[in-house]
Parts: structure tokens; C-alpha cells; sequence
DNA sequence: CATCGTAAAGAACGGGCGTTCTGTTGTCAA
DNA sequence: TTGACAACAGAACGCCCGTTCTTTACGATG
């Protein structure tokens, strides 16, 4: 993160092009058809882009020569707050940092689930209906946590608490009731995160 | 699972080999090398192997004729039984894209930038201090629209409104006033997602 | 036993791809 | 005014890659 920039001018953009193109086809063509994509016709000098974003660790190469996308090639940029408006394409700029959300949110991949939200009964909790509730499996929660629990062979999304002694899932909403589950209470996994697309 | 799973006997494990293979390196390599990971020796079958998994819908080609994986090249294999109705996503694992909430969120990686949020005045939209704003750089939006507008050079986030012909920035929650900009309202963007990682 | 379909091997070929080298701008500094 | 450098353009080349065609092995079927 520190000197991963590219040292040319408009290495940026070019990364910026590269990244948009990435994301729609998940590859990264022939140099040829690179030239259309950075808007130039010399296919030397992609190459020479290429081997400048690789320098600055964007982008790497198979045994087989292929170029493959690195891990900070997917990062994006967390703005500082405090940054006034400026802020155009700047890769590499000196502060604020990157960020890849998946690796931010699942730290163990194996054990992580996502799972949609239905209904309003945390909406106390800022989880609304249709969002996506990035899960951990494990058996064992404290009490204030949010658990995915399993009522009625169905998922459910509540606050753990406790009441004269015995476990109970709160939910975040007056609206409906705390759940007494009888017997055992199986918990499927704790909340980790929370991601929500708009439109 | 009914249809789109590959007609030839062997072409399930072939598959398998090229998804450990992509998990490794991101691409999927030449027909020559194809021939190592699947272990033959013929360039021609390895064709018909990816015309296969083409016609069964787990990789796809661009334009320029690249093999790329699909969606459901990625889709895990749902353990069978003791799971219960509402089938949460696996992610990561042995072999799958971990890339899986930056796509859902991210359309174009070049205009997209995380901006933290601070306060609580867009409560009432379930969105709280401390989020991750996912916001696409834009400056035209529409009424409704949550945005994330330059107020005295600084970010903030507010739902889009129209008062008497002009735009003004709404809060989600009472506590906090309707901001009635002063000449041209600056946007900086749109939220289009929302990232919130718990503990 | 003859036939068929599957699962490959292998050769042959034409074009496209990556590489390298050289040429052409534009800009800035001295 | 000169030269240095960055930012490309363009051509030339050899090899590798994808495609197609032909051939082989083998198990099942009848």
C-alpha cells in the first residue's frame, strides 16, 4: 500500500480502465484488444503499461505468461472524511487506505455464509428486509450478540439475551415478540457483517 | 443443478480440475496447458471438454474468443440434507471466486470509492454510524435517490428531495434539519450499497 | 462377430499473439 | 536551440495457440 503506484503519469486511469473492463469480463484480453480498451493503438506500449502496473503490484503473470489480477487490484479506496472534494483518480495516493470488502467482512471463509433477511424484526437493529447477512458458523454466542438461530427448522436473525436464567432471541422491533425457544436453543451462526444493495 | 450439470461422465471431474485450477491462478490457461491440468494429452479434446462445459453453462467466451467462467462455475455444491429451507450461500471454500460481495456491489470498480459514514442523521434509512458507504461517483441523481453530497467541503449523506423547485438534502431522522443548500448543489455521487462489519 | 458411441491421441495448418526494435511526436528545461 | 525524456505509433518476426481432420482404443450392445 505504501508504493504500490504506478510511477507514470497516466498509469492510473490506464489501471482504472483496466479494472472497469476486469469487472465486466472477469479477464484480462490480448494485448490487442487492450489497445481498445486503453484508447491506443501501439500495442508495445501496453505492454509497457503492463509491466509498470506490475512493478507496482496490480497485476502479475501465470508460469504460461498470462496476466492475472492481484489482490490490491480489486482494493478499493477508503475515503478520509476529512479529504475536501479533490479527491479525481489518484491510485496510490498518501492517505487513506484500501480495501477488498469480502476480505474485510469474512475472515474464514470456510465457516462464512451469506444469508437474505426477511422481514422487519431487527429493523431496530438497522437490518432491514432484503439485505444480506454475512454469517459465522459456530455454535457458542454471547449474550448481545445477533445469532442466526433455528426455530422451526426455519433461519432467524435475533439478538441473544437472556432472562431469569435461561436463553431468549430478542428481536429489534416492538412489534413482534421475544422468542422462548423450548428445550435447546441451537444457534446456527453469529452476525459478522451486514451488506445491503441499493437498486 | 438439474439441467446445467455436464452430460458427459467425465466432464464433472474435469471441471472440478479447472475450478482448482482458477481458485489458484484466476484465468483459465491455454489449450496446452489445459492438457496438464486435466491430464491428457490431446488439444482437440480438451476443445470438446470446454464446448461441453460451454453448452452446460460454466464458462463462456469473450469476444475475443477467452474462455471465462460463469456465475455458476463459482456456485458451491449445497451440502445435502440438515440444512434447512432458505439455503445460504457458501462462500470461499476450496474453489470458488471470494470476490463474491465486491461484484455483487461494485459495477465499476473506476468510479466506485468507500466512504465511512459518521452520525446517525440517516437512521431512519438503517443506516448507522461507523457503516461503509459504497458510493458511485456521479453528479446527476434523482429525487429519492440517497446521495452523498459536499456540504462546506465535507461528505455527507442525505436523501435526495425537491422543495418548491429546489433540491434540498433530507435526513432520515427527526432530530435533524432539512438542509436547504445555498446555490448549486454539489453531488458527489450516489450510494448504491451499504457495508457494515460487526465487533 | 459386427457395430456403435465414448474417450481420447496425434498431426497439420494458418493466423494471431507477444516480443522487440525503431520511428515520431510533444513538452519542458537549460 | 538543443537535447533529453515521456508517450506513444508502427512494423517485423517467430512461435505458440486454437481449430480441424484423421486415427485409435475400448467397452457396451445386439
Amino acid at each position: 500500500m505504501t508504493d504500490s503506484n504506478p510511477s507514470n503519469t497516466r498509469d492510473a486511469e490506464y489501471l482504472a480502465k483496466l479494472q472497469d473492463y476486469y469487472a465486466d469480463w472477469k479477464s484480462i484480453p490480448s494485448y490487442a484488444s487492450l489497445c481498445d480498451v486503453f484508447g491506443i493503438a501501439s500495442k508495445s506500449w501496453v505492454k509497457a503499461i503492463l509491466d509498470r502496473l506490475e512493478k507496482a503490484g496490480f497485476v502479475e503473470r501465470t508460469p504460461d505468461g498470462m496476466w492475472i489480477p492481484t489482490s490490491s487490484f480489486f482494493a478499493r479506496h477508503v475515503a478520509d472524511a476529512s479529504v475536501p472534494a479533490g479527491m479525481p483518480v489518484m491510485v496510490g495516493s498518501s492517505h487513506g487506505d484500501y480495501h477488498v470488502i469480502d476480505d474485510m467482512l469474512i475472515d474464514t471463509p470456510s465457516k462464512t455464509t451469506l444469508i437474505p433477511v426477511k422481514g422487519d424484526s431487527m429493523i431496530g437493529a438497522g437490518i432491514h428486509d432484503g439485505d444480506l447477512a454475512v454469517v459465522e458458523k459456530r455454535n457458542l454466542a454471547n449474550v448481545g450478540d445477533i445469532v442466526v438461530a433455528i426455530v422451526d427448522g426455519d433461519f432467524t436473525l435475533k439478538t441473544l439475551g437472556k432472562e431469569g436464567g435461561k436463553f431468549v432471541l430478542r428481536p429489534e422491533n416492538p412489534d413482534y415478540p421475544v422468542i422462548h425457544p423450548q428445550g435447546t436453543l441451537e444457534i446456527f451462526g453469529i452476525l459478522v457483517g451486514l451488506v445491503r444493495k441499493y437498486k
